[in-house]
DNA sequence: TTGAAAGCGATACCAG
DNA sequence: CTGGTATCGCTTTCAA
């Protein structure tokens, strides 16, 4: 930066200001910013971060980079939280609370302004360096009934609810689930508890849940399910799956297996994914807006530290919608 | 810093060396590491870069997160670099070069370790920032003829090649393309280059090319791309898609037209994703190891700071293996 | 093994 | 509108 004030003939600040887009004379900037040109100069972020005391890291913990829905929600913050020069800090969790840790941990190093996380648990160490870090937080793709700060989400719960009344509605009775064996998933198991509850609300019966492989489940997962599923309970009508990703697997067996879906058996699955839309038959499913998450996430954050303490009072949760889309599956 | 000092009863520098792994007094690096605990303390990444003069970044540009072969490379580049202690700052070009451009820009202010990029195409502003910023670059995903530093990747073209060896073996003749109408997605464009260098070497007569929808095509395009490649060369017996999610899109509009697959038309899809194992039938196709890219890229980066100027010249290239998988689809 | 002082490259603040 | 100076929190370097 020094050498670029020496050559444009001013101070540094007078180049801080040019960059920060404050309010310089044009005959100074124009010199300015030949001089930035001629040395291919580029601002070290680290020493504006450390001078001015505030980074332009958001934080943001996912817990799978690959997985469509999250992807999107990671697209929708970039929309939002890009045009204001924030840089995104993006972890992968893999679906590990200690992990989260270890990346929470790691990224406040580098003082972020504001951090959003997915679900709404988190081991304690995690709560703890977030209380420390007094900057503003999001929990994602839940409803935490005691937020650590900010939320945007839905329940995960009352969605699958919705589907086993669709289900019902449509004259299914015996309605199997589909889910990993694993606890990792928490929306998962969230969503294996509306169907429990909707199955009896609806007195539709003992539940038949198969929990199989390690969550979050996948295509390959949806066969062997469905088989285990039919095996233990022949005359099954319908199968809500965890995410349209099983749903899809679950299908496909049926095709192998000489069932017509829905007319054999009826196949529903979570999440709205491309696959839902492509797959034939087409899947019943429930879509949910994932962009709009990040997107409501990104604005959340943005509002928290404008307003610093209070604007940011106005609206804590944010209630993201879903419904279900019917399809030819189901 | 100060303050955990100051409890601990020792200068900065002490805790410094304690946060480091230094070499310190056992006794003396427990009271510093209790005062840590007892502050929370969590040290200033950016403080520690602007004073040692190197960051813990390296930064990492994908044309789409969502893909599962570019977060499977993600995934294998975390492997490599976490253990190092060294952060991921991820970038979604969006299969646009003149954002990749904005992305390193913003990227370069962090000052990162290393860069990799995806492809062998960019910008010459790309390209001048990356020499002037003086830090290892590797290209993935591809084998650039020049190179602006390392690579890591294969011959998208020859794969393809090998694709239509493939089905030429198995006796097909009348064989069609699906890819997407855009120049946006360059390893697209390969393959279909690959393609139509084949069908000529092999005499297997004109090419039958339908470009249809913005590249990256994905599942939702397979199915009228199908139809437009039926609709103007009716006796097609086999269909090379650029990508397994068009293949997939394509085998389902089979199914809905009433072809049975392979027997009545072949589908071939290329990169292996999960769709290609879990559809019925599943998909033949060409097997790459995106992880292996990720993996091979972050050894090649930590080699290339590790040894300076020279273990680096040993190898600039790494070629990765490619294979054709046969399934059901063709 | 530990400490003191200098300085990394920018910005905040106050003068002119 | 522009410049000087102090300072952000840490590591480097050198000395004890």
């Amino acid at each position: 930066m020094a050498d670029v004030a020496h050559i444009a003939r001013v101070s540094k600040m007078t180049v801080s200001r040019v960059l920060a887009g404050h309010s310089v004379a044009p005959a100074t900037r124009e010199r300015v910013e030949q001089a930035i040109a001629q040395l291919g100069y580029v601002a070290d972020a680290a020493a504006g971060a450390l001078s001015s005391g505030r980074s332009d890291f958001v934080a943001v913990l996912v817990p799978s980079l690959a997985s469509s829905n999250f992807s999107d929600t990671v697209r929708g913050l970039t929309s939002v939280l890009e045009p204001e020069g924030l840089q995104l800090l993006l972890g992968d969790t893999d679906y590990g609370l200690e992990r989260e840790e270890r990346l929470v941990r790691s990224m406040l190093r580098y003082q972020p302004r504001c951090i959003a996380l997915t679900g709404s648990q988190h081991t304690d160490g995690t709560r703890h360096l977030l209380e420390r870090a007094r900057i503003p937080v999001v929990e994602m793709w839940d409803l935490p009934a005691k937020p650590i700060d900010l939320a945007v989400g839905f329940s995960n719960a009352r969605a699958a609810r919705e589907m086993v009344r669709y289900l019902s509605a449509k004259g299914y009775r015996k309605i199997g689930f589909l889910c990993g064996a694993s606890d990792l998933d928490r929306r998962g198991l969230e969503r294996l508890k509306g169907y429990l509850q909707e199955m009896k609300a609806q007195g539709l019966g003992e539940p038949r849940v198969v929990r199989l492989g390690e969550s979050p489940i996948t295509m390959t997962h949806g066969a062997p399910a469905l088989d285990a599923l039919l095996e233990q309970w022949p005359d099954t009508d319908a199968v809500m799956c965890v995410s349209d990703m099983s749903a899809f697997g679950a299908i496909m067996q049926c095709h192998r297996r000489g069932l017509r879906v829905p007319r054999d058996i009826a196949v529903a699955g979570f999440g709205n994914f491309e696959v839902a839309l492509c797959s034939n038959p087409t899947i019943t499913t429930v879509s949910v807006d994932a962009y709009g998450i990040g997107r409501r996430t990104g604005e959340l954050l943005l509002a928290a530290q404008a307003g610093s303490t209070h604007a940011a009072r106005a609206q804590r949760k944010v209630v993201i919608d879903y419904a279900v889309v019917e399809r030819e599956s189901a």
